[in-house]
DNA sequence: GTGATACATAAGTTGATTCTTATGTGTTTT
DNA sequence: AAAACACATAAGAATCAACTTATGTATCAC
């Protein structure tokens, strides 16, 4: 769960894939791996790297773990990104209305 | 430039070494090599990878090369991230804070 | 209890990444 | 013009990442 964990989780299509597939909520690794052309011994091989890289973590129910993302998992990108702030000048317009919509 | 491959550049913690290296500004390859134990075609070929990836420019001045981070070059990141947002409540308040000091 | 289901772990293979040394091109110095 | 310097490219070796098949553990359905 450090800072080169994360990046290296990152760098794999397959997982962003199934990060997004759980920023809808909750899924388990059957669900995850539903249209992905591997097998299931490497989906769990992939969430295991995302669980290390604290991207997410899961519950038991019954036979099956539910995943789901770690509210705090992407925090050190974004610090780190904010480092490079003064580079992207006009990305920050859009953050500042994206801002300003979440706070009504 | 596309988005898979940002992630695969910033997945090397030498690459990222050498990208906070340029958030200080402009350096050439030599300069981006110092404290680095690897050769000089190893800089070579990551300054490749992070140029292939959009993430920095450079220009020629006589015989060094000037590199320099690409203002725009981490947009991708920072879009991709704010999909996430819903998931990093507590660093939107620290954006919030930084976007207002930046205002004065 | 037996068989099926959901997932994890082990071991090995393949392909990608990262490094090295060797060499090439262009620029500056003497 | 020759030597030194800054960097890029080529080719090959070593390491790492992602996949496979085989197998193990726990839970559920019958």
């Amino acid at each position: 769960m450090t800072e080169p964990d994360i990046f290296r989780a990152l760098a794999d299509p397959t997982r962003r894939q199934m990060l997004e597939r759980l920023s809808a909520g909750e899924r388990n690794a059957t669900e995850l791996r539903e249209g992905l052309a591997i097998s299931q011994p490497a989906v769990s091989q992939h969430i295991a790297v995302l669980r290390g890289a604290g991207l997410i973590e899961e519950r038991k129910t019954g036979r099956q773990m539910l995943y789901r993302i770690r509210p705090d998992g992407l925090a050190p990108v974004v610090d780190w990104l904010t480092r490079y702030r003064a580079f992207w000048p006009e990305r920050i317009d859009r953050l500042k209305t994206l801002l300003k919509e979440m706070d009504q």
